[in-house]
DNA sequence: CTAACTTCCTTCGATATCGAAGCCAATGGG
DNA sequence: CCCATTGGCTTCGATATCGAAGGAAGTTAG
C-alpha cells in the first residue's frame, strides 16, 4: 500500500519487485484492495520491453490525512491523499500560548474546513497529524517540558484530539517530521540522514537505518549543546553559552537589535543577507561557524549519509556555506568521504509530507478493518 | 535458534513467547534443529505452575566460533560456542605493526591450537570472528585509512582470513564489538546504547534500535572532536586539540611522563589513581571533564537509554565520576531523565562475546545447509 | 509480416504458518 | 488424597504464501 501510495510502485510488477513478495500473492493483495476501494486501476503504463502494465493508484475515496504543523505564531495546514502529498494547503495565524485547548480546536475545525472547501467533504479522514515545537514523548503523545510552548507541558495533545475527532493522531516534534519529509522526498536511497532545521529556533531530526529516531523522545536535540564564546550569553535553559544562545534566528535578531537592525522574524534576516548588508552577512557567519563546530562532532559520532539544512534560516547562502566548510575542514576524512551536505530539497512543506508517511504507517489497523469486509 | 544460545530461551514455549511465532512452528523447527544436531534436549526445567517444560540447549557438536579481540601489542583469543560465551580464552603476545600478513596468519594458527587444546578438534568451526584498533569497512571486510597499524590500510581482512580458513569471517572494529557485547551481555532489554572505550586510545560503539549502528563504517569516532583547553597540542590526525590528544589514555601517560612519573599502558595509571597519586588523580579528573564535555552533546543529540563507560582506564574511579557528574550537569533533563549511566559489567571480554553475537547474525547460511540435510 | 523474445499477470499445486482443541504433567487448595 | 487449574507441548484442519507454469499483450529483429 505505501509502494502504491507514495509513487514508488505503479503496477503488480513493480510491487513484487519492490516488496520481495511472489508475484501471485501481490495480485490477490491488490485484488483485496481494489475491491474494498482503496486502490483503482487507471489505464496502462509504459513498457519496457514486454506487455504494458496496469496502473495502479490510490482511489480518491480511500482517504485523506488532516495535517498541521505548528509555529510560535503560525500553522501551516493540509489536506494530504494516503501518500502524504498535499491535495489542499492553508496559512493559519494562531498563537500558541493562547494554550492546547484552544490552539488545537480551532485548527481541527479550519483543517475540516480546508478538506470541504476543496470537494472532500465525503472522503473519510483516516488520520490526523500534528507537528510541534517541542519535544513530544512518541509513547504518550504529550507535549513534554516545551521551552515555548506556555500551557502545553503534559497537554495530551493525543489523546485530546483523538477524542475531539475519533481518527488515529499522530503528535510529532516539527524537527523530526521535517527530517521523515526530507529523507523521503529527496532522499529516499540514503539510510542515515540528519536534518537541521534553522529558523527562530534550531531544530534536528534524525533518521537512522531509514527510520526516525526518537530515543527516549528527546532525541535530536542539538540546541544547548554548550559552544566557545567570546562573550557570555545566558540560554533560557538556565545554562551559558548553548548554541541556541548565539546561533538561533532569534539570538541573531537580538544582536542585530543591538546594531540598531530591526529585523522581526527569520526569513527578514534571509533577506538582509540577500541584500548583502555586511552586518547580517557576518553576523550569519559567525553562527554558521558555531553551529558547525557543534556537528562536526556529530558528523564524526554518527556518520550520515547526508546532512540537509533546513528551515527558514537555509536561505542563506553564506550561512550554509560557513557550515559547510567548516564540516569538510575539521571532520575526518572517513567521515565526509561520501558525505552529501545539502541544502532542504522538500521545501516548507517538508513536515507536511513527514507526517503522511509516519500517518501511513499507523493505518495498519484501519486498512485491516477496511479489508476485512 | 538465537534465542536458545543466548539463554533467553530454555524451552519451546518460552520460544514461542519471544520469538512471537505460533506454539506449533516452534516444536516442528525444534524438531528440526534437534534432527539436524544443533540442538539437544536435557532434562526438565523448572515449573511455572503447569506441566514442566524440557530444557532446551546448543548441542555441543553443533560448532564453535573463534575469535580474536587485537590491540596494539596484545591479542585476546577465545573459543565461544554458537551463544559466543567462551569456552577457552587465552592472551597472546603480537605486534600489531608486524603486519596484516603475519600478525593474522599467528593469530588464526593460535585460535585452532586453542580450540585442540580444549578438545574441540572434531567440533565445526561456523565462523571467525575479528576485533581491530582502528575503522573497519562493513562492506567490504578491509581495514580503512587506520591511525595505528602501519601496514593495514586497505588490507582485504575478511577475503584473506576466509580465503585461509574457508568460513564465514566477521572483522570489526574493537570498539564495535564491545558496544555490542556490553549491549547483549548487561543491557539487552535496552534499545539504544553507547559504549565508550577508554584504553590508551578513546573509542565508541553505538547501538540504535538493538542493533550497532555502523553509518558509512565511521560511526561512532568521538577522539577525534575538537575541545576547550588552554595548552594546544597537536593531534596524529593533523589536527590541534582533538579529545585524543587530550584525555586518552596515552596523552595522560604522556602528561604525566612530563611529570617525572613514568607509566606504561593505561592500567598502571589506574593503578597510581587507586593509591591515590595526586598527580594521576587530577590528570584524569581533567581528562573525565573533557570526556564529558563532549559526550553532553551526543547526549543531548542521540538521547540513549545508557551510557556504558568501558576499557582499561574504566576502573579509575574518579575519571567515571568526573564524567558522570558533566552529563548530569549539563545535559537537558529529558535526556537525562531515565539515563543509566554505569561501567562496564561485561569486562574485558565484552568484545569476545559481542562478535560471537554477530557471527550468529551471519549465520543463517550454514543453518539452512545444515537443516536441508 | 512473422518469429522470437520480454514483460505482465493469473492459475494451480506444494509448503509453511497459524490457531483451536486436546492431551500431558505438574501445582496447589480443599 | 483428589481434583480444579495452570502451563507445556502436539495434533490437525484452515489459511496464506510461494514458485513454477502458462496465457496475454507487448517489443524487436530479420
Amino acid at each position: 500500500m505505501r509502494l502504491v501510495a507514495t509513487g514508488r510502485a505503479e503496477s503488480r510488477a513493480e510491487l513484487a519487485r519492490l516488496s520481495g513478495l511472489a508475484a501471485s500473492s501481490v495480485s490477490l493483495r491488490v485484488e483485496q484492495l481494489i475491491e474494498a476501494g482503496l486502490f483503482a486501476e487507471e489505464g496502462a503504463g509504459a513498457s519496457r520491453g514486454g506487455r504494458r502494465p496496469r496502473r495502479l493508484r490510490l482511489a480518491r475515496e480511500a482517504g485523506v490525512f488532516l495535517v498541521a504543523d505548528l509555529g510560535a505564531h503560525h500553522a501551516r495546514l493540509a489536506v494530504a491523499d494516503l501518500a502524504g502529498a498535499p491535495l489542499a494547503l492553508a496559512d493559519f495565524a494562531c498563537d500558541i500560548a493562547a494554550g492546547p485547548d484552544k490552539t488545537l480546536t480551532a485548527v481541527i475545525d479550519r483543517l475540516h474546513a480546508l478538506a470541504a472547501d476543496h470537494g472532500l467533504r465525503e472522503v473519510p479522514v483516516r488520520g490526523i497529524g500534528l507537528g510541534l515545537p517541542g519535544p513530544v514523548d512518541p509513547a504518550t503523545g504529550q507535549v513534554v517540558s516545551p521551552s515555548r510552548m506556555p500551557g502545553w507541558n503534559d497537554f495530551p495533545v493525543r489523546d485530546f484530539v483523538a477524542g475531539h475527532t475519533g481518527v488515529p493522531v499522530l503528535v510529532e516534534n516539527d524537527a523530526n517530521l521535517m527530517a521523515v519529509g526530507e529523507h523521503r522526498h529527496s532522499w529516499p536511497s540514503l539510510d542515515n540522514v540528519m536534518v537541521i532545521k534553522l529558523g527562530s529556533g534550531i531544530g534536528c531530526g534524525v533518521i537512522v537505518d531509514g527510520r526516525l529516531h526518537r530515543g527516549r523522545g528527546a532525541a535530536g536535540d542539538i540546541s544547548h549543546v554548550r559552544i566557545l564564546s567570546e562573550a557570555t550569553v545566558d540560554c533560557s535553559c538556565g545554562h551559558p553559552d548553548c548554541l541556541e544562545a548565539h546561533a538561533s534566528g532569534a539570538a541573531l535578531a537580538a544582536s542585530l537589535a543591538a546594531h540598531g537592525i530591526a529585523v522581526d522574524g527569520p526569513s527578514q534576516i534571509v533577506d538582509l543577507v540577500t541584500d548583502g548588508v555586511p552586518q547580517a552577512t557576518a553576523a550569519v557567519r559567525g553562527a554558521g561557524r558555531l553551529i558547525g563546530d557543534v556537528l562536526t562532532a556529530l558528523v564524526n559520532f554518527f556518520n550520515p549519509d547526508a546532512l540537509v539544512i533546513g528551515g527558514s534560516m537555509s536561505g542563506a547562502e553564506p550561512l550554509v556555506a560557513t557550515i559547510r566548510g567548516v564540516i569538510y575542514e575539521r571532520c575526518l576524512p572517513l567521515a565526509t568521504r561520501n558525505l552529501e551536505i545539502a541544502t532542504s530539497r522538500a521545501g516548507r512543506d517538508a513536515s507536511i509530507l513527514g507526517a503522511g508517511h509516519l500517518l501511513l504507517g499507523v493505518s495498519d489497523e484501519w486498512i485491516g478493518r477496511v479489508l476485512e469486509r
